[in-house]
DNA sequence: ACCTGAACACCGTTCAAGT
DNA sequence: ACCTGAACACCGTTCAAGT
C-alpha cells in the first residue's frame, strides 16, 4: 500500500555515528553499529547516505559547526579586548577538543581519507578565529595570526588528549604560556 | 628436513608497511598487501609480528627514531646560537613531515588505537628538541618551552599536510611567524 | 520511498599441517 | 623455525524483492 515510512532520519544516523566514535573510536563506527543503534538494517543506510565516507563527513561537519558556536559564544560571552578575546577562544577550543577528543580528532587530521567537513562548516569554525586575530593582529596579517593561532591550539590538544605528554609538569600551564606568548608576539606591530 | 629457512626480515616486513603507508595511508597497509610485498602469505606475518596493531607500532618506532636522527643532524649542522639552533629543528620537524606526512600523523595522533612507538623512540626524538628549548628557556622552563614549541610544529605541519590551509596567503611565512612569536617569548625571561 | 535478506569481495586472525 | 591453505567472524557495499 503506501509506501514504507521513514523510520529513522539523517539527523539520528548521524547522532548514532557521533556517539559511537566519541565512546569507541573510529574503528567502532561499523555501518552495522549505526544501523543497529538507530534500528534499520545496515543496507538501509544507504539510502540515507552514500557510504560511510559520506557519513562520516556529515559527523564531521556537524562537530565543525558545533565548534564554531561553541567559539563564537565563549568570544561573546567575554569581554572587549583582544587579549581576553583570545584567551576566551582558546580555552573554550581546548575544552571542546577535551570534552569530544576522537571528534575533534577528525577535524584537521582526516584519518579516513574523503572525510571532511562542507566548505560552510569550515568557514564557521574558522571565522570567529579570524575576528580575533584580525582584531588583534591587523587584518593584513589576521590570516597568519589565525593560523599560528590554531596550530597552536590544535596541536596542543591533538597532542594532550592522545596523552603524548608523558614527562609529568604543569600541562594547563604550559597551555596557557603558548597563548601568552602568541599573545604578546601576535599583537599589532610586535612580530615587525 | 631443514626448518623452514627464514624468507624474510622484521626489517623487511616494517620497510613494506611503511611503503604501503607512505602511498596509500593506513588503509593500503592490510597484512594482504604488506605480505605480497615481502614475498609471502599473511598467515607468516603472525610469525614476525604479534597482530596489525605491533607492526604498525614498530612502522611508527622507526619513524620516531628516523624523526630524532633527523633534528639531531640539523642541530648539529646549524650554529651554537640558541635561535639559530631553534629554527634549524623547526624547519629540520617541518621537512620531515612534509616528506613522510601519512607516518608522521601517526607519530602524535595514533589513528589506530594501540599504535604507539616504543618509549625509547620517543625519547629520541623528544631529546633534540628538550636540549634546545632548555638553552633557550633555561632549564626549569625547558619542558614547558619544549611543549609550546613541538605542539605548534606539530599543529601546524599536520594541518599543512591535511590541506587545512585553504584560504590563500603565504604558508611558509606563517610557520616562520610562527616560529619568530615562540623564539622571541620563550627566550629566557621573556615570558616572566 | 524506504527497508530487507542474501550475496560479494574483502579484512584480520587462528590453526593444523607441511618442510 | 618458518611458511602454508583452509577456515572463521567480520567488514562495507550491491541488488533484487518486499511493503
Amino acid at each position: 500500500m503506501s509506501p514504507a515510512r521513514s523510520r529513522t532520519s539523517d539527523e539520528g544516523i548521524i547522532a548514532a555515528a557521533r556517539g559511537l566514535l566519541e565512546e569507541g573510536g573510529l574503528e567502532a563506527v561499523s555501518m552495522a553499529a549505526i544501523a543497529e543503534r538507530v534500528g534499520i538494517r545496515p543496507p538501509s543506510l544507504y539510502k540515507h547516505f552514500a557510504d560511510r565516507s559520506a557519513l562520516l563527513g556529515a559527523v564531521v561537519t556537524e562537530v565543525a559547526f558545533d565548534l564554531g558556536r561553541a567559539l563564537v559564544s565563549a568570544v561573546e560571552r567575554s569581554g572587549t579586548d583582544g587579549p581576553g578575546r583570545l584567551r576566551a577562544l582558546a580555552d573554550a577550543y581546548r575544552a571542546f577538543v577535551l570534552r569530544s577528543p576522537r571528534a575533534a580528532a577528525l577535524l584537521f587530521a582526516p584519518a579516513v581519507p574523503g572525510v571532511d567537513p562542507t566548505p560552510e562548516a569550515n568557514a564557521a569554525a574558522a571565522r570567529p578565529v579570524l575576528e580575533v586575530a584580525a582584531a588583534l593582529a591587523g587584518p593584513e596579517r589576521a590570516l597568519a595570526a589565525a593560523r599560528v593561532l590554531t596550530a597552536f591550539a590544535h596541536g596542543f590538544t591533538s597532542m594532550e588528549s592522545a596523552g603524548a605528554f608523558r614527562l609529568g609538569g604543569d600541562v594547563d600551564a604550559a597551555y596557557q604560556t603558548g597563548i601568552t606568548v602568541l599573545l604578546a608576539g601576535l599583537e599589532r606591530g610586535a612580530a615587525d
